[in-house]
DNA sequence: ATCCTGACCGCAATCGTTTGTGCTACACCC
DNA sequence: GGGTGTAGCACAAACGATTGCGGTCAGGAT
């Protein structure tokens, strides 16, 4: 590794080595004379010192370590989260460890442990689902972490998201300015807090407006994918429900949905309007371009990343064993909502006239 | 941190802390009886033993973290290589860290640097130039190293690729066999591998077959963008060359190609063909879906991954100094390249009659 | 002149593992 | 039975930084 240590620039700066470790640390740096603090950094300067890592851990038992963990990088609704929260995290000098769980369970399970026995500071996760065990027990050992895109039912845990509910009531909201009275909801699946929410929004939102309901109007996908977009959509032709306009729990769903009706021969926008969820990359580049609705991803990334480090420094060291103060009761921590927009593009228009 | 340490176990067990050390390290199991191998084995088992990697760190001076540095995540080149290198990775007992460079040079070396002083027992980068004073250090320094997706002009480290000009070969040859003549080529930036080697082999595709070439026939772009691309096709177009098709640098470059025809009123794939590089999700989904190269870009990161780990494994515990057995020359490492596919697709027909 | 105070800094223990060295038996051979 | 090996394990020294504790010294108060 490399070769300088603290012991090196302490003797080229004429002082102990803990007198050296102080006068490098700004948390103790006025135990020091300015004199020699300055002596010392100047001399770390000049020797080019780093400290090590290990050292330092194994001390004081902070790895400046923080995991992130997403089902899969490959869909395009997680890198600009990665990209948010490592550019604050690594601005305040902590490392990112990227996880990828592969949408499964149990390798979730075997990182976030590997990632804790490493002594990583605490966790961004964006794989939350909505009855969580390993959350749960996540929260009782009191590390630090932080919920961002989906949220657990219990509410322990701190959470940032998009406004769901306003950007269901965008869309909704849209449909019904441009004439539409009978929309159907294609939800996302619904052991995720973002299929429970959406869906719970859409019923609202319905609420508000004077439209009929039906029984099959919002539909559970099994899955945020184009297949189970599809299959959902060829269910909602088969029941033979009247409906003009469809909002789907996400932009995949959005896709597979418009591939069935353009197979039914069903033309989008002129028999039927469709709207997504997320504003995927190049979804405005398709014919006709998808009306979506657009989350501030990047900046659910940052604000998650700032909100973890607060967490972390109000933790103190890892001790593991949770302060010994407990509260009466779990107390109900911050869950910031993002404002959100809605894109108007090529899939939404007025309803045929019948 | 954790509570339970090896003298924990190792009282448990009734054996000296070192003894349980070298029997629980599979490298040393053998200097233990197979007895109390076991009985160690079982109470670490037993109490939960994870060893802190901290103090093993500082033993060994090696972290089991591995960095993988990348332009931007956001880029949909990069995820299914950070995924395919995070699955080797991490079954091998490593960690992915993961870096965004934001295709910024100074952060790229702070970045890099940062994670050297962590201990890094390796780097994967994805950002090379092909002069690239970084990674010349890296190579000098003996970080174990390899690169993916962008090589140096040196070759002096590991690199892991597709075959560039196969697939360049396999676009000409597609466009040749629907009778196009005259292809224009819009290049990438010549300061990246993928830039030269690409517009190295369309010459030599070209020179192939017996077709015209012309001055202004291959084009740099500025960057791996769609302004730049739209950019590069307006001056084509501005110069009256006359051309039937056109190959893109990558999938961006294609993509504002295409807007740049369309805004002209040249339609594709009627009054021109184009061909794209990298195969982007959705690219598939446009109309006219894109024609272009696929990457096996998963295959990519775990390989890149594989090599990673030997070469780790051959330097030993990180002496940073290198060994002293320095060969005569700079001797040539290996260089993989690996198969690449055309999909041929909506934006490619035979030539318009003239 | 003595005592006290506080600023500054040195000393040494400590974090938890790994690993070179050396001790103790026991087995084996002639 | 004495010498030689060897297997199995204990001992303790590292690794490099942090930090509680205590010592020194200057300067001011009494």
């Amino acid at each position: 590794m490399q070769r300088v240590k603290l012991a090196d620039v302490a003797r080229a700066a004429g002082v102990h080595p803990g007198t050296a470790s102080r006068a490098l640390n700004p948390a103790t740096r006025d135990q020091v004379s300015r004199a020699t603090s300055k002596r010392v950094a100047r001399a770390a300067e000049r020797l080019g010192y780093v400290p090590n890592t290990f050292a330092r851990g194994l001390r004081t038992a902070r790895s400046y370590l923080v995991g992130m963990v997403v089902p899969d990088v490959t869909n395009p609704l997680f890198p600009p989260m990665v990209r948010g929260a490592e550019q604050v995290l690594s601005r305040a000098g902590y490392t990112l460890v990227l996880t990828d769980t592969d949408n499964d369970a149990g390798t979730e399970r075997r990182q976030v442990e590997q990632l804790r026995a490493r002594g990583t500071d605490g966790f961004i996760i964006a794989t939350a689902r909505w009855e969580d065990r390993l959350l749960d027990e996540v929260a009782e050992a009191r590390v630090p972490t932080v919920l961002v895109n989906r949220n657990t039912s219990g509410g322990r845990l701190p959470y940032v998201g998009g406004d769901e509910r306003a950007g269901i009531k965008l869309a909704v909201d849209h449909l019904v300015g441009l004439g539409h009275r009978r929309i159907a909801y294609l939800a996302g699946p619904q052991d995720t807090s973002t299929g429970r929410e959406r869906a719970a929004a859409f019923r609202q939102a319905v609420a508000g407006h004077t439209l009929p309901t039906w029984r099959t109007q919002v539909r559970p996908c099994a899955a945020y994918t184009e297949a189970a977009g599809a299959a959902a959509a060829v269910r909602l032709l088969a029941s033979a429900a009247e409906f003009t306009a469809v909002l789907a729990g996400n932009d995949l769903i959005a896709l597979g949905a418009l591939d069935a009706f353009s197979r039914a021969g069903i033309h989008c926008p002129d028999r039927v309007s469709v709207v997504g969820f997320n504003d995927l990359p190049m979804v405005d580049r398709l014919t006709p371009p998808l009306s979506t609705v657009r989350l501030p991803l990047h900046e659910m990334g940052t604000l998650a990343a700032r909100i973890l480090l607060d967490e972390i420094d109000a933790a103190g060291p890892t001790d593991g064993g949770g302060s010994a103060m407990q509260p009466a009761q779990p107390q109900r921590v911050a869950q910031s909502l993002l404002g959100v927009e809605l894109a108007v593009r090529g899939t939404t228009a007025a309803p045929a006239r019948s």
